[in-house]
DNA sequence: AAGGTTCGAGGGAGCGCTCCCTGAGAAGGA
DNA sequence: TCCTTCTCAGGGAGCGCTCCCTCGAACCTT
């Protein structure tokens, strides 16, 4: 029960409580027997550094806090990219020798534990997840000043890792208006997010340089708000022939409406997503959508976080978008 | 920078060190006009307890560690068990004024440094998810004698919150028996799953007790292992009307399976599978599928180890199950 | 051979907080 | 009125570790 500290396996090996510490840190002013008779005392002892202790010393904590951002009601059970990216990242910065505190950060509450627990000093750096642009909460750390990163873009001050939203969205319109496409509709994201309304902009930008009409529903992420914005712009316009999703959660949603409509999919109405999560794969018919890499987006954020630790930059990263062509369009 | 210490805020309000560590945690034996000009002090100050200081004062640290275990290769990106579970966890845990430390258990690397966190004494107690009943880990964590729960059943001395997986299997080839199919096979878990053999077994039971002969094929709780599984059941029993799969995601993949080999569901093959996540409600045709919620099960799990905390004494909880008949059978 | 270096071990002062203990003053009892 | 009891603020010793500083010993250098 009672954890041995460092004192006890310094008499054991019968050295001084410094020379201990230094074996236990990897000092190379060691002589190797010292160092041999150490380590012995401390398997012996089953000594393990006390981390509050040598937190409360080195005013470091070797910990990281991942901030996701609480889904929006109704988007609780199944989130790909919530279980992608912290998976990933977890093993990134576990990798590096980090501890990976996660938090949420939906309700009010959360949102000001988290600011309090970061302020408490329990962590070294932040990583963010998919925050919404208007939080407070990345403005409210950064000016902490502790090192703090944002995987897609959230506040100016933040350094970030991002998908090439207009980019991707620009190859999906194109992809659409190739085919000859000519009522080409879009579900939007969350218009509070910036994933969202650049992925829009990418889209209105499109329409515009190529003389159509755009033609706009907003949902919210979700599959369900997918499903309802299809019906809507059914309504809207019975005649559209396309669609693009903001992600494919919604596009998924899409594809049930549009087959309860007795559409035909890709020959009736084309359907695009965007991110291509791994359920994209497995609908009838499969959907074609904007590759984002989760895994490699997570690596790339932890990296910069990484980079920050060692004085780095934190200059921007974008990460290129890719069109997946499947069998929706 | 500097962050403000408890001898700061007890300078300005010219009291002493113990008094505003009394205020700061609520003790009741403090004058009211020295409680305020405390919290004036801490207020004007921007006063956050430095939690490694208290920690080592203390000996407690208000955290908790969740540990998952890492998927088997090629389950990475879309786990909606995991999504579902963690975030529950971390909402009741957080709601309870304890810290969430997510660790992943996948290689032996990471299940070591799980081991040296702990015993680090970086938690107060810890929750795991979904071990594999061989793991070692359950073991060597509940050796160090700290509160430690368990969330489906791993080692015999961890307290544990779990499906009743026996009853559910049970409840799902009885559906389809009376449906009057007859030749009804399964696909199971992981076998080093302790949920894998329980829902294999009240699989068997159900099928020697009718006099059914077993088809059982292996997989391992993934997408494509279940489209696998699938595709050599046919080959085995090329006649059997009736597959139940010890998990959705299985069960999906199963359907794709039967889908590319013209069998119609639930005409031909009925499937039934087993949790009831989110996408079991969108596949075509709908899932029927044992329900076995998630969230509830997080709850129960993070109560029971909360309460081990107050001193309760881990009694097992067995959550109970409820099929849900859609489409597929 | 004597002084100068270098190298590495030990000593001890904190890191910021808690909590036990002391003691002053107020309150109550005889 | 004096003494006991109670209440509550302050003092200070740790909690276990790191890291700076000192100092002895070994090794060079001239």
């Amino acid at each position: 029960m009672d954890r041995p500290t460092l004192e006890a396996v310094a008499a054991r090996a019968g050295v001084s409580k410094s020379s201990v510490s230094r074996v236990i840190n990897g000092a190379t002013t060691v002589a190797p027997s010292i160092r041999e008779v150490v380590l012995r005392a401390v398997r012996e002892l089953g000594y393990v550094p006390h981390a509050a202790a040598r937190n409360l010393a080195t005013r470091r904590t070797n910990a990281v806090a991942l901030v996701v951002s609480d889904p929006p009601k109704g988007l609780v059970s199944d989130d790909p990219m919530f279980s992608a990216v912290v998976r990933q990242a977890s093993r990134k910065l576990e990798a590096a020798g980090k501890q990976v505190v996660l938090m949420l950060a939906g309700s009010e509450d959360s949102r000001a534990r988290v600011a309090q627990y970061v302020a408490a000093g329990h962590v070294d750096g932040v990583m963010l997840v998919s925050m919404h642009g208007a939080d407070s909460l990345p403005a409210t750390l950064a000016r902490r000043g502790l090192p703090i990163v944002s995987l897609g873009r959230t506040n100016p001050a933040v350094p970030y890792v991002d998908n090439d939203n207009p980019g991707g969205a620009d190859l999906a319109v194109r992809h659409l208006l190739r085919q000859g496409r000519r009522r080409v509709a879009t579900i939007t994201g969350p218009l509070d997010m910036i994933a969202s309304q650049e992925r829009l902009s990418g889209y209105t930008d499109v329409m515009r340089e190529t003389g159509h009409r755009s033609i706009v529903a907003i949902g919210d992420f979700t599959r369900v708000s997918g499903a309802d914005a299809m019906r809507q712009l059914l309504q809207d316009d019975p005649a559209l022939d396309a669609v693009f999703a903001a992600n494919d959660l919604m596009a998924i949603g899409a594809l049930r409406t549009l087959r309860e409509a007795g559409r035909r999919v890709p020959d009736d109405v084309a359907v695009v997503g965007f991110d291509d999560i791994e359920a994209a794969r497995y609908t009838t018919p499969a959907l074609t959508t904007v590759h984002s890499p989760m895994t490699d987006w997570a690596t790339a954020t932890v990296d910069l976080l990484l980079g920050l630790f060692e004085g780095g930059s934190g200059e921007p990263v974008l990460l290129p978008a890719e069109l997946v062509v499947r069998e929706s369009a």
